[in-house]
DNA sequence: TCTGGGGTCCTAGGACCC
DNA sequence: TCTGGGGTCCTAGGACCC
């Protein structure tokens, strides 16, 4: 029996979640993305980008484009609740579903044709289940491959579905531009337009050897493959978590200490609080530094504990960035545990002579409250007003 | 026009070990 | 005295995706 696997997109996902729940925009353009002074636009529904809005569009462009739009702030908690329903739709016809992100999965639907019928009948049930139990509409691909999927589902936007047999495959692939090629963006485009290969089938015909020197070895065997419409890939449930990070833009860019120092705080204790909810610990705390020139470093350090606790990765990530970014006005700052190990199989052995130190109970501790009255309830004392106490 | 926030993967160089 | 090759870990940067 041959594979059938199913890519399900959501459209327009976060400005269609807004509409669902405020019918009053369903006929205007509707643009969601970061209100403050240097916000980018995260979704433009189909009404907005009839006025050239789209996805990481500087939003002070956006509403010169589109003056009379309904601009909203991302409400995060919203759409992981809609997506986690969404998600749980796909499950009802098979437990192999490969989440890509909040709005997208992969679905191998192989095994589930006996109960459920032919791939095409699966993906039709699913897009009337989710416009019915959510009021938006997605779209699907099918196909055998996971990339030709993912394909058919980008090419029948929005609202749409389009199935590509195997033996239509090469006809469907090979007339699209590289930049159709997972893993071809701007740059990789550019490297192959040098090459004079324009089309998918231009970089199926290629050697591969010719491919290596323009784009390294593992991207033209990735590249080499998915234009020859070969997929090996298997849909993968559940994927190891790698890193856990977060990062501010501020408004203006920041000289202050302190600014800095209360910044890097909240970071801290956002990405300390997510690892422990996860279960992990990290090795490496890596922090990211964007300065007002927009140049962007990133340094890390790996130690031989892993941390979990607020207050150990603030002291790295601290002393990180004010090593490195001493007196200059920052744009942005973040911080990221990588090196993730599951924190229950850590054998947890205070250095001799040094006493407990007793954070992490503390801040285990305040998930606790945090789980029961809300993650505004509890926060680091140097986080309140006014001015930081001492560290 | 002026560039978010969450990630993944790859490359390359250097240290270190065998 | 001059020079090896492979493997692993760490760090930094960059491309890419949604």
């Amino acid at each position: 029996m041959t594979s059938a696997i199913l890519h399900v997109d959501m459209d327009a996902f976060f400005a269609s979640v807004e509409m669902a729940r405020h019918p009053e925009l369903r006929h205007r353009p509707v643009i969601v993305g970061g209100l403050g002074p240097r916000g980018v636009v995260s979704a433009a529904n189909y009404a907005a980008r009839a006025f050239g809005v789209h996805s990481a569009l500087p939003m002070a462009i956006a509403r010169r484009r589109c003056p009379r739009g309904a601009y909203l702030q991302p409400d995060g908690a919203e759409y992981r609740r809609v997506s986690k329903a969404v998600m749980r739709i796909f499950r009802d016809v098979t437990p192999l579903v490969e989440p890509l992100s909040v709005d997208e999965a992969f679905l191998d639907v192989t095994g589930a044709r006996r109960l459920f019928g032919e791939p095409v009948a699966i993906a039709r049930s699913i897009r009337e289940r989710v416009a019915a139990e959510h009021g938006i509409t997605c779209t699907v691909g099918v196909a055998q491959t996971k990339f030709i999927a993912k394909l058919a589902s980008t090419k029948a936007k929005p609202d749409g579905l389009l199935v590509i047999e195997p033996d239509g495959v090469l006809d469907f692939l090979h007339p699209l531009p590289v930049s159709d090629l997972w893993g071809v963006g701007e740059r990789t485009a550019a490297s192959l337009a040098r090459l004079g290969l324009h089309t998918v089938g231009d970089v199926a015909a290629l050697p591969v050897a010719r491919l290596k020197a323009a784009v390294g070895q593992a991207a033209a065997l990735h590249l080499h493959e998915l234009a020859s419409g070969r997929d090996a890939r298997a849909v993968t449930p559940h994927r190891e978590e790698k890193s856990i990070g977060a990062e501010v833009t501020f408004d203006v860019d920041v000289s202050d200490p302190a600014v800095l120092r209360k910044a890097l705080l909240e970071l801290s204790d956002k990405v300390a609080g997510r690892a422990r909810r996860a279960g992990y610990a990290g090795r490496t705390v890596a922090v990211k530094i964007r300065f007002g020139d927009f140049r962007t470093i990133s340094r890390s350090r790996t130690v031989h504990e892993p941390v979990d606790v607020a207050r150990d990765l603030f002291t790295m990530a601290h002393a990180l960035v004010t090593e490195n970014a001493e007196g200059h006005p920052l744009r942005l700052v973040g911080v990221r545990l990588e090196g993730l190990v599951e924190s229950d199989r850590l054998a947890r052995q205070p250095a001799l002579g040094e006493p407990e130190h007793g954070w992490r109970q503390a801040e285990t501790t305040v998930d606790g409250l945090r789980e029961r009255f809300g993650s505004k309830a509890v926060r680091p004392a140097s986080l309140l007003d006014p001015a930081p106490g001492d560290l």
